[in-house]
RNA sequence: GGGUCGGUGCCCGAGUGGUUAAUGGGGGCGGACUGUAAAUCCGCUGGCUCUGCCUACGUUGGUUCAAAUCCAACCCGGCCCA
C-alpha cells in the first residue's frame, strides 16, 4: 500500500485490499488517517456504513471479512452504520452477476435480514458476535426503504441525471455483459445510484465492501458530493476465495463454510483448502501474527482452521474438532462429541440403505445416495457400506452410530 | 414495430424423426494415492424405499405407429433496421 496507509492503525490496515482516496495532504477528505484523528480530537465517532443485500439467508466467512473489519471500527469506538438493502434487495444487485437478479418479494426480504441480524449475533452478548449490538452508540441498524421509497420520480430523475451512459458501461460487469450481448436491463443501472444515495442519506464518513464494490462506493462519493456532503472513503476488502481455491466463496458455488456449521465440519472444511489459501484466510479470518507461525505446511494449516473455528466456536471445541477430524483421518474408531445429529424421526422402517441416506438429508436424493453407496463412499462406523439395497429393519440397530458420507460429511444417528 | 438468428440436463455445447436420460467438455461427488490439498488414475453425475416406474431438450397444442428433432401459435433473448 502507498505510505498513507503506514500512518493508519493497524487494525485498519490488515487484509484491506483497497482505500480511496488516498491523498496525502492535510485534508481529512482525502486522507483517511487525518479523519480518524478528528475522531480522537474531538470523540465525534465516525460513521461507517455496511450495505447488506438481505438476498441469501446464510451467512460464511466470506461476508465476515467485512464484518470483522466493522467490528474493529466499532471497538475503536466508531459507529457501525448497518444498512439492510430492503429496497435495493427488490432491484438486486447486478454485481458480479452474468444475468439479471431476479426479485425477492418484500416478505423474503423481511425473512432474511432477520436470519441475517440473528448471525450477526442480536442478542448475544458482543464478546462472542461478529457485531457489537450492545455497547450505546456501536451501532445502527437502517433499512433503506426508509428513504428509498419516498423518492419521487422527479428525484430519481435527478439522480440519474448525475450519471452518464459511458460511465455505467465503464462498470466492469456493464461492460463485460454489453460486449457479450447479455442483457442489462434498465432498472439495474439504478442500483448503483441508489445504493450512493444510501451514502448520503446517511451521511457516512467510511463505506465498507467487497474489491467488487468499487463503482457502488464511488458513485457514494460522486453523490454526495453532488449533495453537499463530506465525502466517504471507500475501504474495500478482498472477495474470499472459496474452499476450492478459483471462485469466491459463494452459497450457489457450493464452497462455503457457513458461520452456522458445527466446530467438526468447519475444521474438517478448513484444513484441507488448497496450500495456496492458507495465507490469505490466516490474513483475513484471524487476528494471528504471521511471522510467527510453524513453517511446515500442514501444521500452519491446522492452526488456521483451529483459530478460526475458535472465533465462533470458542478455543475448547475447536481444538475437541481438530481432534476428532484426526481420528477421522486416520480411519481410527470414531468417537465424537460433535457430529451433528441426525434424527431418524422422520424415516419409515424397514428401510433400504440408500432410502435411509437420502431420508436424513446425508444425499439429496435417494439416486443419488444409491450412486454414493455403490461408488464406495458411504461408511456406516467406519465400515464400507456396499449394497444399496441392505435393510435396516427397526432403528435400533442404527441408534448411536455415525454414517458418513466422503471423507467431511458425517452425522450420529439418535432417536 | 420490422428483419434475422437462437432458446437442450448445474454450466458450455453436440444432436435435426426411430435402440438408450440424450455425444463431448467443464464443474461437482465418490474411490485410490498424498502432509489435508494439488497433480495423476478410476467410477458416478434427472427423480422415485428402484429388479421396475415416472419426468425431461423455452411454453402450449398439432402431425406421426414414433418427435429434442416436422408444423402452428405463444413466451423469452441476441444482432441489424426504425
Amino acid at each position: 500500500m502507498p505510505e498513507q496507509i503506514n500512518l493508519l492503525p493497524a487494525w485498519v490496515e490488515r487484509g484491506v485490499a483497497d482505500l480511496f482516496p488516498l491523498g496525502k495532504g492535510e485534508e481529512s477528505d482525502k486522507n483517511l488517517a487525518l479523519r480518524l484523528q478528528d475522531y480522537s480530537q474531538n470523540k465525534k465517532p465516525l460513521r461507517i456504513k455496511l450495505g447488506i443485500d438481505p438476498t441469501g439467508s446464510e451467512i460464511h466467512l466470506g461476508h465476515s471479512i467485512i464484518f470483522r473489519k466493522l467490528r474493529a471500527f466499532q471497538d475503536a469506538g466508531h459507529t457501525a452504520v448497518l444498512i439492510i438493502g430492503d429496497f435495493t434487495a427488490r432491484i438486486g444487485d447486478p454485481t458480479g452477476k452474468s444475468k439479471t437478479r431476479i426479485q425477492l418479494s418484500a416478505e423474503e426480504v423481511e425473512q432474511n435480514a432477520t436470519t441475517y441480524l440473528e448471525q450477526l449475533g442480536l442478542g448475544k452478548p458482543s464478546k462472542k458476535s461478529l457485531l457489537d449490538f450492545q455497547t450505546p452508540g456501536r451501532l445502527e441498524v437502517r433499512r433503506n426503504s426508509e428513504w428509498l421509497s419516498n423518492l419521487n420520480l422527479l428525484q430519481v430523475i435527478d439522480l440519474l441525471s448525475t450519471c452518464t451512459v459511458g460511465q455505467m458501461l465503464a462498470k466492469e460487469d456493464f461492460g463485460n455483459r454489453s460486449k457479450s450481448g447479455v442483457p442489462i436491463s434498465l432498472h439495474e443501472f439504478l442500483y448503483p445510484l441508489l445504493q450512493g444515495y444510501d451514502s448520503v442519506a446517511v451521511e457516512s464518513d467510511v463505506e465498507l465492501g467487497g474489491t467488487d464494490q468499487k463503482f457502488n462506493v464511488a458513485m457514494g462519493r460522486d453523490l454526495q458530493r453532488v449533495f453537499g456532503q463530506k465525502q466517504q472513503f471507500g475501504l474495500l476488502l478482498p472477495i474470499l476465495v472459496g474452499l476450492d481455491g478459483v471462485q469466491k466463496m459463494s452459497k450457489s458455488l457450493g464452497n462455503t463454510v457457513a458461520l452456522s456449521e458445527d466446530p467438526l465440519s468447519m475444521y474438517s472444511k478448513l484444513e484441507k483448502i488448497p496450500d495456496d489459501l492458507v495465507d490469505t484466510y490466516l490474513t483475513l479470518l484471524t487476528g494471528l501474527d504471521l511471522d510467527n507461525l510453524p513453517t511446515k505446511p500442514r501444521e500452519k494449516q491446522k492452526e488456521m482452521a483451529l483459530a478460526i473455528t475458535a472465533n465462533f466456536h470458542g478455543r475448547e471445541a475447536a481444538q475437541a474438532a481438530q481432534i476428532d477430524a484426526e481420528k477421522l483421518l486416520s480411519g481410527s474408531e470414531i468417537e465424537m462429541a460433535d457430529v451433528p445429529e441426525v434424527s431418524l424421526s422422520g424415516v419409515n422402517f424397514p428401510a433400504k440403505a440408500f432410502y435411509l441416506l437420502s431420508a436424513i438429508g446425508l444425499c439429496a436424493s435417494s439416486s443419488e445416495a444409491r450412486r454414493q453407496i455403490q461408488g464406495g463412499g458411504v461408511r456406516l462406523d467406519g465400515q464400507k457400506l456396499l449394497d444399496p439395497n441392505l435393510v435396516f429393519n427397526t432403528s435400533d440397530m442404527l441408534l448411536g452410530k455415525v454414517i458418513q458420507l466422503g471423507k467431511k460429511n458425517f452425522r450420529r444417528i439418535v432417536n
